[in-house]
DNA sequence: AAAGATTGACCGCTCAATCTTG
DNA sequence: CAAGATTGAGCGGTCAATCTTT
């Protein structure tokens, strides 16, 4: 939108408050890297592993679990997702090996989802392109500076999306 | 091209160089943001004005454009999608009344975009909501200098990830 | 032939409805 | 009843094939 009255001391339930010039180029990039991040990931696990970045999430998070066995519930929230999403996920990782579930023995309504041997061995297979390519698209120069602000940032902006979740 | 110190940008054929500590938090912490942003900003114009991020962006676009005209692959980079991506869209919101293709006068082979009066009403009417959202969740806190750095590291990612847009 | 654009089939995400266990 | 989990329908993105114009 080209020209809006610029009102800078008012709260959003009055007139809003537009973002100013330097916001709106900040959201211009912040938003393409949003849009593009995820999509060139995606692809290069597809081409090469036959994984999404989420279903590579998904295997990531169980590898480092406790008897690489973690509850639903506990899994989404680490993945970023949400419960009906990652049980369709599951579902298809079970029918490929992947993963194995079972109801949790300590408390009947929980369900765990276990690693198998075989999708240790996929997701072992899938990590070093994987890891190249996050390395080559986000760190490739950031400094320890900016990695701390992208960091912080990121955090701060999760944080108030959804105040459940926190990270050490 | 930045000199190279290890194994930038070569497959999995060589010693893989895995992520420290602190940029394994990092990209905890933006991979957390990088799925969850867009859907909480796309939850909230879906519920508010019945539009995705994607068609704000580009009806958006579109209105600061000169004469509310843009061709289609110009609107596609701006807009951060695929071609293909865009044209679904754009029929959908031609459908909707929103935009009008036309092919350009100039060269055939070239289509435009045009938003319409109403597509003109339908985003003034979102815009505040949006706005709001994207304040509310991205720049509540930040201060120049984070603004600074969230700007430049976003824009090196997708200008990384663009050139090629595919995979070796 | 190449560039711009479109199409449609396939696949996966979202959302609401539903099932199950405590 | 509430919490955890699942299901399926609908919708939208991706990708390859195709069409059109130069």
């Amino acid at each position: 939108m080209s020209r809006r009255p610029q009102n800078h001391d008012r709260a959003p339930s009055g007139e809003t408050r537009w973002l100013t010039e330097e916001e709106q180029r900040t959201w211009q990039a912040l938003a393409g890297m949003v849009l593009k991040l995820p999509s060139v990931l995606d692809s290069q696990l597809q081409g090469e592993s036959n994984l999404s970045m989420f279903e590579y999430f998904v295997l990531s998070a169980l590898s480092t679990a406790e008897g690489r066995t973690l509850r639903m519930s506990d899994l989404a929230a680490i993945v970023n997702g949400s419960l009906s999403r990652l049980s369709n996920v599951v579902k298809r990782l079970e029918q490929r090996g992947c993963i194995r579930r079972e109801p949790d023995p300590d408390n009947g309504r929980y369900t765990v989802a276990v690693l198998t041997d075989s999708g240790w061995s996929i997701l072992v297979a899938a990590a070093p392109g994987h890891v190249t390519a996050v390395r080559r698209f986000v760190f490739e120069d950031l400094t320890r500076e900016e990695m701390a602000v992208l960091r912080d940032v990121s955090r701060r902006i999760v944080d108030r999306i959804d105040p459940a979740s926190r990270w050490p």
